[in-house]
DNA sequence: AATGAATGAGTATTCATTCAT
DNA sequence: TATGAATGAATACTCATTCAT
């Protein structure tokens, strides 16, 4: 889903390391994309709290002053992570709904969608609760988790009514974050189960 | 609920402020108790992560020391605060669920439970949403959330099966996140809509 | 007196802005006039001390690099920001000396520098004794105050005694220095009052 | 005046340093003193605009928390030591007012104030002038010179009317600059002429 | 000729924790 | 038993300047 790679372009003509610690750089395009990247990877394993400007430029082999030269704030940094996120999942759901026909296969798109995209790894599942969380206290990430509702609520809708879709939503972000609590996380049947209840 | 008031006990015969700012504090009981209910006042204003010793501190008006004087490290103090918050939390429902027969009733209580104990106001979200938040990083308050849980599953048990009582679970856990997160919170009628349809 | 206006030449055939924020400049004749003139703006609103390449290209409406490309220095820019003000306000004390004979009238004439020229808005203010403060520690900025105090004499000597000349300028600094800093300024009654006595 | 040494006081046992750099401190009654009369030396040294946390506690060797732990705000702290500053001017122009007794003595002594205090050395020259504009931008400062400028007034008030006082209060700030900027520093004997003719 | 990107040093400030008194 | 002081690491962010394109 997001990119996870962080490996560095070597200049073309660039000759050993040589003398004390790091040297000249200076041609990097999509320096950028990849802070974006590494600041994914750094929310997935320290979490918000442990993003800062200086872990995410050591996990970018990146100066510290390249972080605030590409993002004036860390907050739009983090923002900017988020929407790759979350656009990621977002297009994942959407593709699933797009691609199925009648509510019982919608259903079970929909798990697979939480199964596969949302619980599968720790990565994600860290990355969405983080997401969660962190909008609640950051004006800049509300607009990301609420673009996301809105897509995900819009897909789901392509085959569930408007009450459905909603209540369908809410216990998916329940799922989610139960998943992430608790200690004896529930299988894909238990999933399927309390999702074809909302259904009927 | 949980306690909200934080006045200051004034000792019996303490007089008039002179000379510089403040001065010889002592006669305080419960000072332990202030500072855990000045920790949840704090939690809930500023979030976790806005919640140093510092700030608890001058929140409680005590002197820093005094906080890592009765809890040798912040982790602690936190702990202290959500336990108390969640005990009071799971005693509400505990109480809820031992009051009424029937899974009706049972129903009707757990929508009164949410709306009045977990969404009524402010406070009790913001608090619930920081404590699975900080519980993700922090061991130590992992086992205040599961503690949580357990509780919580164990009074739904009363009324429902175990299935049942997990994804009811999951659900109360669902919406309060929706809650928070969203911009058009949900009415008590649609949240009841949504828990009798995981109930049948 | 010093340029204030700060508006921006549009290239006659320049087309509607798309895609992504700034564009394609480039014809921008007197670019270098237009960053002096921004930077005198910027010092005046935010001291020296706020005065960045960063603040200035800003207000300016000019990339950064524009700047180090026109100045190679900071201090650079700012010398020739202050040289081109500090000419100014001699032009037009220089000016008024010319304009009257006798001592009576060359007395007022000062007055009318003094309130008109020096005091009359705050920007002018401000430029004076940013420049007295920055010159303290730029050699730079050494030049250009002791050329314009150097032009000041000069012009007052064409009327007054070369004694009298330098307590007036001494006395000009202290009533400006004085209207900065005070809450209840002089009026232009007690600003001549105390320029008559130093000329008997 | 202000004091100016920034001696350390040791710790009564404390053995010969050992290892790196440096090492157990703790026992520093009067550091906060220290920091102030440091500060006023760095920033006689350097100016306010080289007055960082940093470079002050380097100078008073004192780790750099420390300035932060003694004084919230850099602004606190600069306050506080240009107070310190102004205070002792003042206090010194007053006992010279007290001193004497009819306008002719109380010229000579303003004469005496200006030459033996306020430009007998640069450190008092450099600080009255850094404080006249550092107090522009910083309200905390502000008070510090209106402060100054009350007590002055009231001073020449014991002999001199109250216009006369403003006008020798403005020619005095005016003379400290003019020496400050000039190459040619004005003497004793001008600095008294200038100042009788405000007088007369 | 002009500029976007890069970078290393520096800024004020907050912090958890330790410890001497 | 309490607490004011101390401290080293960390925080977000700004900056002057250089340089590859």
């Amino acid at each position: 889903m997001a990119a996870r790679s962080t490996t560095w372009p070597v200049a073309p003509d660039e000759t050993a390391a040589v003398g004390p610690p790091r040297r000249a750089r200076r041609y990097d395009p999509d320096r950028r994309e990849r802070l974006i990247a590494t600041a994914l990877d750094v929310i997935a394993e320290h979490g918000v709290a442990g993003a800062s400007h200086r872990v995410i430029a050591r996990a970018a082999d990146v100066p510290l002053g390249s972080t605030t030269y590409h993002f004036s704030t860390l907050d739009e940094l983090l923002a900017a992570a988020f929407t790759v996120h979350a656009e990621a999942v977002a297009d994942a759901l959407e593709e699933r709904m797009r691609e199925v026909t009648g509510s019982d296969a919608a259903l079970e798109a929909l798990v697979g969608h939480l199964t596969q995209d949302l619980l599968a790894d720790d990565r994600a599942l860290v990355l969405a609760v983080e997401l969660y969380l962190a909008a609640a206290r950051r004006p800049a990430l509300r607009a990301v988790t609420e673009a996301w509702m809105r897509r995900s609520r819009r897909a789901l809708e392509l085959h569930f009514d408007a009450v459905t879709a909603r209540e369908l939503d809410a216990l998916v972000e329940g799922l989610v974050l139960h998943q992430y609590l608790s200690t004896e996380p529930m299988t894909p049947q238990q999933i399927r189960h309390a999702l074809h209840r909302i259904t009927r």
